[in-house]
DNA sequence: GTCTATAAGCGGATAGAC
DNA sequence: GTCTATCCGCTTATAGAC
């Protein structure tokens, strides 16, 4: 066997996380990638049929983390407590893993990871407004937390830091939304 | 005069600010936008050291206008009045210039422009709450605007947009940052 | 102050041999 | 399935002529 396989799809992902991780999303190539698979960058078209294929499938591979880190922070806790709980999971992802976090805000299509993501933050805040389907209040509190991530991420924040801001805008966010339920 | 002058600083930040407009920040090169303005690229080097320094003073001019814009919005009005008409002007210099926001945000450096935007937000979340230098809620209020404003840019509010969500977050964040007070 | 010419690098992607 | 070889595009940036 002159050639026998020396990847497949997961180990390709595997490294190209790795490499986001390490060297930011701006530094993943198809040259860099295969090198540090040991293959020629024409290899890895056998695989994916151009890069954006490749992004598009992290993309979704780091909806899938991020959603469960989400769930398990929820889980058996209370409307309140789950909120506060998945914001802070939220937030712990985009640090610990930037490139998968910016991978998955590359691609706008709505694949099937992306929208399971999507209905735990709807879930969520609805537990919390007592609408099951409230897409504003789910809008407005993805925005603060994608927002926070972003500026903390690229050091628009400066040097003093976001101080208590993250804590702060949760509390404010979950307070607001409390307080805009229909019944009680 | 075999070599007269043809470009300056401010036509050729006004050029490369119509270009990321038009096509977007990543279309900015020193190549294109010397094109734009029938130059060599190699002249752009007589005003600019790099590349780097050009996206700078894009930014620096793209935080003066959001600045003013909101400036405008704000005066003569109310602290809640002001709150609500300051995120929507923010969120309106997003929409009309994408590409001014972006670069924008491409570099923490903190400039005096960038400082003085600050400030603004700043001042508008202190008349809310009483405290003229409430860092943590200013952080907040600029996460949430913010992460609105880029998911709106990049489509990841999908088909269905964002509804009714950004207003109903400004709503929520006023009213929580207002009962924070510690006075009335 | 603008020009020509060029260095030196990066990237995505494909054809065809083995 | 991986390889070699290559095409073709792009970028920032500099040296030196005019």
């Amino acid at each position: 066997m002159p050639y026998p396989a020396k990847i497949g799809l997961d180990v390709i992902l595997d490294e190209a996380a790795a490499l986001i991780e390490e060297q930011g999303l701006d530094a993943l190539s198809m040259r860099v990638l295969a090198a540090r698979l040991e293959v020629r960058a024409s290899s890895l078209y056998r695989y994916f049929s151009d890069r954006e294929q490749l992004e598009s499938a992290l993309g979704d591979r780091a909806a899938e983390e991020l959603r469960m880190a989400m769930d398990l922070a929820i889980e058996g806790k209370n409307p309140a407590d789950a909120f506060a709980a998945a914001a802070e999971a939220y937030r712990a992802f985009a640090k610990a893993k930037p490139g998968a976090y910016a991978v998955l805000h590359r691609n706008p299509a709505a694949t099937e990871p992306r929208k399971r993501l999507w209905l735990t933050v709807l879930g969520l805040v609805g537990r919390l407004t007592g609408d099951a389907d409230d897409t504003s209040a789910a809008v407005a509190t993805w925005s603060y937390l994608h927002g926070f991530c972003t500026l903390e991420a690229s050091g628009l924040f400066g040097a003093s830091g976001p101080k208590e801001g993250f804590r702060r805008g949760v509390a404010t966010f979950a307070n607001g939304l409390r307080a805009s339920r229909k019944d009680h």
